[in-house]
DNA sequence: CCTGGCACTCCGGTTCGACGAGTGCCAAGT
DNA sequence: ACTTGGCACTCGTCGAACCGGAGTGCCAGG
């Protein structure tokens, strides 16, 4: 069906479409891209991926363009992630490092890769329930209401204030404090309930009542609704392609502002060992489908912290972009577990 | 120079063209409002609005739009804040009331704010600078290392890891958390210099160097360079708007991209007493030159907690809009006084 | 000071034709 | 069997010409 010329015709649609925005016809390809081979040649080729699938025609007498069929194979099978330059690599890593917090990096991540890519950036917090206990805090506000303060490892700092059923004094709390410090520090949050389930037993009966509302409220709000977070950069970018799509436009940023759609997508497949792309149809989210998405996991494989990635429209750079986003994945995942 | 009728013909350029985004002609003007003159004389009184600037044609025989200075007597001195109906008003009382923490509350705000106005939403959190102390927790990381965790009166919750010049023991950071406790309880932030201005003194001299280092630290952060947070919501209400300025869309999505641009925007006048409005060219930020704010502070009078407000095209319904920013802002103002 | 009349301007939409890019197909060549 | 040049055909784009209409400015008369 599609020997290697087809394929090679293929690839250069996708590379002259994405870099000039218009259907590319038979002849500027056969010239342009040194294929040893007339135009009429390259339309035949052209009209067996266009039966195939593989690309499509705007109208009659228009060049062709790829269809999200034809960059899934260009991505699959015909380019490769490309490899920043020394040069990038440098400055990433300069921009990173000089991050004080874990919000900064967060920021400076987004800043980065939107600007790298120029498409609008996205990035997830270090996953509450993939994280571990560096620090667990209880302090007394008031006789009946504590704060929880949380610190992973990889520095997010979580905090709750817990209305109590019932008073306690200083001393409880201390014991409290020092049960669920000794039992959960070095923890990995999914493990808290494990890590817990002898406590009941083991406090002093008077205090235990207060001590199983306080631990259900504890595994509630950090491992059974873990609170989310993700930040969103760049969106200016989008008006670029305003011309492209202006109808679309709406329905993207709509999609873009529902935290819940960007877990969604950085949800589904961040594993950190490889980038992921989900082009045009793919997205199952509502609203995006007229848009392509190149994430990746960050942290360590197997269990990563959390995800980023961008969002441009289907004709984009993968290569690049798919670039970009390995190597800003591998420096935050890194740094963070460096922290 | 003006008197009532042509006040009123301003008036009614501004209505009309706020609704229907066409520059409007005198006929139309003439019919379409009651105002028993022919249009011949409105026409008369347009050139002379036009003669002081407040009203401008795009070419010369289109209708006449309003200029910044037209849109600037309008909201002066011919609109009035158009107050909401009492379904509004139960609907964002009930739905702010819902909210569960401080989050909550700024974020539900500034999706109430965008749907109720169909235009950007911008909140402010609480300033820290003019909060005051709930709580402040001194937490014993490490030998050399402290978190320290500040709970507003507002509800905010803002955390610091502060490393030490020394190591410190556990009753040393008990005296440290009684020590800045006793003193900053209740206290306004602005007024915390002068609460510890005696801490140095009353000390023991053996943990003075260290204390003085975590003043400092503590002043550094949470007074002289306090972190201001800001939330953005309805973007996509821009794309409305696409028609009208594609050459603009970017730099204004760029500025509000900009904490600091935004903060510029809040910090100049949130003063609770009253709703403010910048219009077009009157914004010095670059970017949204063809924009208009429309911004008010939220808290006790004299000294407000934050701001927010909304961003949307010069050509805007500035009474709706007013009426909705300072409804959303009062019971901000209220949650907030009341938790 | 208002009003009707009138000439003038200029935008917006439409029509028309030429142009050109691109295709599909076919017959001939290798 | 594949490639190639040729050729007719399609169709969108661009520019010119054109027209209608909305709107203006001005003026002379009430």
């Amino acid at each position: 069906m599609l020997d290697d010329r087809k394929l090679e015709v293929l690839r250069a649609i996708v590379e002259d479409f994405v870099s000039t925005t218009e259907p590319v016809g038979s002849k500027a390809l056969a010239q342009r891209h040194g294929l040893g081979v007339s135009p009429a040649t390259v339309r035949n080729d052209m009209a067996a991926l266009e039966d195939e699938g593989f690309i499509t025609h705007p109208h009659t007498s228009a060049g062709r363009i790829p269809t999200d069929k034809g960059y899934r194979l260009f991505v699959d099978k015909l380019s490769s992630v490309k490899p920043l330059s020394p040069a990038e690599r440098r400055a990433i890593q300069s921009f990173l490092e000089g991050a004080v917090d874990l919000d900064d990096v967060v920021r400076r991540s987004v800043r980065l890769l939107s600007q790298l890519t120029r498409q609008v950036a996205v990035v997830q917090y270090p996953s509450l329930s993939r994280s571990s206990v560096r620090h667990l805090e209880i302090v007394h506000l008031a006789p009946n209401r504590l704060l929880l303060v949380l610190i992973t490892d990889t520095g997010r700092v979580e905090q709750r204030v817990l209305e109590l059923p019932a008073t306690l004094n200083d001393d409880e709390v201390a014991s409290l404090r020092s049960a669920f410090g000794s039992r959960l520090h070095g923890a990995r949050l999914v493990d808290a309930p494990a890590a817990l389930a002898d406590l009941p037993d083991a406090a002093p009966t008077a205090i235990r009542p207060v001590l199983t509302s306080v631990m259900t409220v504890v595994l509630e709000t950090l491992v059974d609704q873990p609170e989310e977070r993700i930040v969103l950069g760049g969106t200016a970018h989008l008006t670029r392609h305003v011309m492209d799509f202006p109808q679309t436009l709406r329905p993207v940023l709509e999609a873009l502002e529902e935290q819940v759609v960007l877990l969604k997508l950085l949800g589904e497949v961040n594993d950190p060992s490889a980038v992921h792309v989900k082009i045009g149809e793919e997205n199952n989210v509502e609203g995006l489908r007229s848009t392509s998405v190149v994430t990746m996991g960050y942290g360590p494989d197997g269990s990563p912290y959390g995800g980023l990635g961008v969002v441009g429209p289907t004709r984009m750079d993968y290569a690049g972009n798919m670039g970009s986003v390995r190597a800003v994945a591998r420096y935050v995942g890194e740094l963070l577990a460096g922290a």
